[in-house]
DNA sequence: TTAGGGTTAG
């Protein structure tokens, strides 16, 4: 165990501090509503009510009845409604318990349209209000009247109120203002669990991963004591960043403190184990689970696409079948990605069908993920046809089909799609300026590829990375010229890897250098990465310009230091198996993979 | 009566 981490607190007992229900209350009101199991029990209550003369004007039998019918009652919320509008004036508990019936029920524009009208009948929000319309406010994203509720939470005494607190950071944090939420955070004196939950959902929302983890880290060092909650929040960001050694602790305390029954923290563990490489682990915890619903099974199959195991994907996919277990759209797509990779496109085609027989919802990850399966597949067409049926699209969908059109040879078409999303106001991000210069690469366009190169940092703000730097010594160096790339990566801003040194060493094979070729290959060992690949190029170079002599004193050398070689594989599926062959090689491996 | 959470694609 890492030492900067503290011992586990003692966890205490459940429920230890908690008040019991209220006790003794005299009224049956509460009594008779806790009966109520459906709307017909709550129906012939409502009535009793009524006809106790207690509906609809005295105040706990009005809350009493919205709440069981917005709250608690599957389907009740449309009943609580029409209870609500015969109440001839409602007081703010009234319009507390339809506001939060309302966002939770998935209706937040309306929850802030009955607030709204609280306010134009004069009824004064209280403490419990401003963290219900806070949420939502969070739930639609609504910054604005976020801001407005906020204006008004300051002009009353609640601004200091835990909750109220809470709730603002929580909502300026889901609104992408970090930084307000921030600010708000260090400005609390004692700040409690809630408002540290809210922050690292907000950092989550936003992506801050590493944020997540250091906030989590302070939170250990100020003990203040952590629940669930916390955990789940924090897991995944252990992942994203491999945070192994923070996972761990995790995992110890979970185990530790009795904590294995949360099925969502342990979902948590699994994603996290998965996503730092310990598939193996994210397993075992995966199989001790006792139910498994969509999301564990989810998060179990996109831990083996994202390891590459893409073949126990879908054989995890058929086990949730087989479990009953209905996948959901975010199922699909870890599952689609395997099949890409795998190039399982009859598989592949299978799933899509599948989405369509369930009636998923057509997102813009499950487009992504079926546009980016037929690219890979080599069914361009296909693709083109899936990206034009997206309701919705995003930098993912775009560049996806971008590289899928540059690696099927038609470069000119991606430029052209290019210029689609640029009319379409998508910005264009690192992966896709990699799809393009490797569209001029394949496709010979050299100019194209100087322009698109020149104007990623100058008209888009994104900073040219090495795979950039590498697939523009690729374009010149396909190009024949050979000097030009040779001149270009010795003024790279960044230090060449071998992979840019390797791309101008292919280039000088097709072009028959052997000046350039010999110092590619001298920089290639000199960064102590190279194969027998390379030095197979070298000789071939030797070999074409009649120099037999130095072709074969190279290949004696791979001879003797015995350099690695690493076989080529690929993938092909016929009849829904997928077959792997490697260079050289008789086909050595082949398995089910339909499911 | 009030808060917070887990899986997704290039």
């Amino acid at each position: 165990m890492a030492a900067t981490f503290p011992p586990f607190p003692a966890k205490a007992s459940p429920n230890a501090d908690e008040t019991s229900t209220p006790a003794g209350s005299a009224s049956a009101i509460p009594t008779l509503l806790r009966q109520c199991r459906s709307l017909g029990h709550l129906h012939q209550a409502h009535a009793h009510l009524i006809k106790a003369g207690l509906f609809p004007c005295h105040p706990s039998a009005v809350e009493g009845l919205l709440e069981t019918a917005a709250l608690q009652l599957p389907g009740g919320l449309g009943y609580a409604l029409e209870a609500f509008r015969r109440v001839p004036r409602p007081n703010a508990a009234a319009y507390n318990v339809m506001i939060r019936g309302l966002t939770s029920g998935g209706s937040p524009a309306d929850a802030l349209a009955l607030f709204r009208g609280m306010l134009v009948a004069s009824v004064v929000p209280d403490k419990y209000t401003f963290p219900c319309v806070l949420k939502a406010c969070s739930r639609l994203g609504a910054l604005e009247q976020g801001e407005q509720i906020h204006a008004r939470v300051e002009k009353t005494g609640y601004a200091l109120q835990e909750f109220v607190q809470s709730a603002l950071i929580h909502m300026y944090g889901i609104c992408g203002k970090m930084d307000i939420a921030r600010k708000l955070f260090d400005g609390i004196d004692k700040k409690g669990l809630i408002a540290w939950n809210a922050m690292f959902a907000g950092y989550s929302k936003n992506g801050a991963c590493g944020e997540v983890v250091d906030l989590f880290h302070r939170m250990l060092e100020s003990g203040v004591p952590f629940d669930d909650v916390t955990l789940i929040s924090v897991l995944p960001a252990c992942g994203r960043v491999g945070a192994l050694d923070l996972g761990e602790w995790i995992d110890g305390y979970v185990e530790a403190n009795g904590m294995k029954h949360n099925i969502n923290l342990i979902t948590s563990l699994v994603d996290m184990y998965a996503k730092c490489g310990r598939v193996g682990r994210a397993r075992s915890l995966f199989d001790g689970m006792p139910q498994k619903d969509v999301v564990a099974w989810s998060a179990m199959i996109s831990g083996y696409t994202q390891s590459s195991r893409c073949r126990e994907a879908l054989a995890l996919f058929h086990e949730m079948q087989v479990a009953d277990v209905e996948p959901n759209e975010v199922t699909m797509v870890s599952v689609l990605s395997a099949c890409a990779i795998l190039g399982a496109l009859e598989t592949g085609k299978w799933i899509h069908s599948f989405t369509r027989r369930k009636r998923l919802a057509l997102t813009v990850n499950l487009g992504t993920a079926l546009v980016d399966l037929y690219a890979k597949c080599g069914c361009i067409d296909t693709a083109i046809d899936a990206f034009a049926v997206m309701p919705r699209k995003n930098v993912l969908t775009w560049t996806a089909l971008i590289q899928g059109l540059a690696s099927n040879g038609r470069g000119k078409e991606a430029l052209d799609l290019f210029s689609s999303m640029l009319e379409a106001k998508t910005q264009p991000n690192e992966v896709t300026f990699i799809a393009l210069l490797s569209a001029c690469g394949h496709a010979g366009l050299v100019d194209e590829g100087r322009r698109i190169f020149a104007s990623m940092d100058r008209d888009y703000g994104v900073k040219p990375k090495i795979d950039h730097y590498g697939c523009m010594a690729d374009i010149l160096g396909r190009a024949g010229l050979l000097c030009e790339a040779h001149q270009f990566i010795k003024s790279m801003p960044i230090e060449p890897n071998a992979i840019v040194w390797r791309a101008l060493l292919a280039s000088c094979k097709v072009h028959k250098n052997v000046e350039v070729g010999e110092e590619s290959l001298k920089q290639i060992v000199r960064l102590g990465a190279s194969h027998s690949g390379d030095y197979i190029l070298m000789s071939n170079i030797y070999a074409s310009m009649g120099r037999v002599e130095d072709a074969l004193r190279i290949r004696a050398q791979i001879r003797e230091r015995g350099t690695e070689k690493i076989p080529g594989c690929s993938l092909i599926e016929v009849g829904g198996v997928v077959h792997e062959f490697f260079a050289d090689d008789s086909e050595t491996c082949s398995s089910e993979t339909d499911a």
